[in-house]
DNA sequence: AATTGTGAAATTGTTCACAGCA
DNA sequence: TGCTGTGAACAATTTCACAATT
């Protein structure tokens, strides 16, 4: 029975890592799952697995574990991965075009239904199918097309214009990849993706942060 | 006065985030900056920021606050952005290109010196001035060049090959874009890019995750 | 007067340990 | 017996609040 605690984004990243998991375990036709076992492959503990699961509901069967089917798709509900998505793409360069060819992203429902530039050479061309549109028209577009999602991949200077007008045109959620922090309404859901950060860490490691 | 505190992933996280306003700031010649000042840019309380600095030193002025330059350069030398690192990227696909042009990674002191691939088709030819070569030499090629930071930009079910030949070159940092766990050691630094996952977090909040 | 640096308190997140069930 | 579900204990992180300093 769900529980009404504050989930804490912890514990929905790893729910993205079960629901990684067990699709790999329903491809192999695994029937059930322990926490033990889903614990195992990656590096958590079989109670945080189990705890993670109990904010939900109870799902498992004392004794033998989890059904994988039904886990699986128990939590593809919860993040919403039952249904598809529109996702904007905003930036035509090297991040925006390679994340136009990911093919994850149409797996897991996410459809990238416009790409928008600024660049007049750019404009008109199409990539993978999808044409390129003039970035002036930005929030019209988001609109008429019930985009869900925009994806920032333009130079971290542009972002923030890009991000307003995403959330003037009612966009909710926004996947930012410029080096920047973008100041948005509480309402809106951001995520950073900031692979220079990512590299930084590493860095920090190596010149020994670690002990 | 460094203390001998763990310190821990989010505040070094939060490093790379002054770093970056810190940079900033210096272009704009502020010649000093307050812990809410630096707090206020970003969605941070200057507590926060006081406490994660006081980690590695006493950097500020009581009364006055922080040297803006100097504390870059603190920054710059807790990560190791003071100096430059060989960077490897594997996989010459959608990903890996787009890393190969990124600009941002240059700028930090990040040079990407080899790119590998096993497309015949692609080894050979060059992506801004570096060229392709093949994986099948990469463990050899990985040492040759003395390589620090190997990144992964290969489908899932390579990565694990890719990650241990990396390791067994002695490379003990990886940054990983394949949706897979990878198994390696404890004493190489991992750090996972995986994009789906973001977009999940992103639907789990726009189908009511939020409340 | 302003702002740092930091113990202590509050909060949040993780692990333990065991009752309850198949 | 094996494994879940969960309150309680524990650990980590964040925030508070204030003495110290310029």
């Amino acid at each position: 029975m769900p529980r009404n605690r504050r989930i804490s984004e912890s514990t929905v990243r790893r729910l993205s890592i079960y629901y990684r998991l067990l699709s790999g375990l329903e491809k192999e036709g695994a029937p059930t799952v322990s926490s033990r076992e889903l614990a195992e492959k990656e590096k958590l503990t079989p109670a945080q697995v189990r705890k993670d699961l109990s904010f939900f509901g109870s799902f498992g069967t004392r004794g033998l574990g989890y059904p994988v089917r039904e886990l699986r798709e128990k939590i593809a509900r919860i993040l919403g991965l039952n249904r598809t998505w529109n996702v904007a793409v905003v930036g035509a360069g090297n991040i925006g075009s390679a994340l136009v060819s990911y093919k994850e992203f149409q797996k897991q429902g996410f459809l990238i239904k416009l790409i928008f530039d600024n660049d007049q050479r750019k404009i008109g061309s199409s990539h993978k199918g999808i044409p390129v549109s003039d970035v002036s028209h930005l929030a019209d577009e988001l609109k008429a097309h019930h985009i869900d999602i925009v994806v920032i991949a333009v130079p971290g200077p542009a972002a923030q214009g890009v991000a307003e007008e995403a959330v003037s045109a009612g966009v909710r959620a926004i996947l930012n990849f410029a080096p920047v922090s973008l100041k948005i309404p509480a309402s809106v859901s951001l995520r950073n993706e900031n692979m220079s950060m990512e590299l930084e860490q590493l860095s920090y490691f190596l010149v020994g942060g670690n002990g």
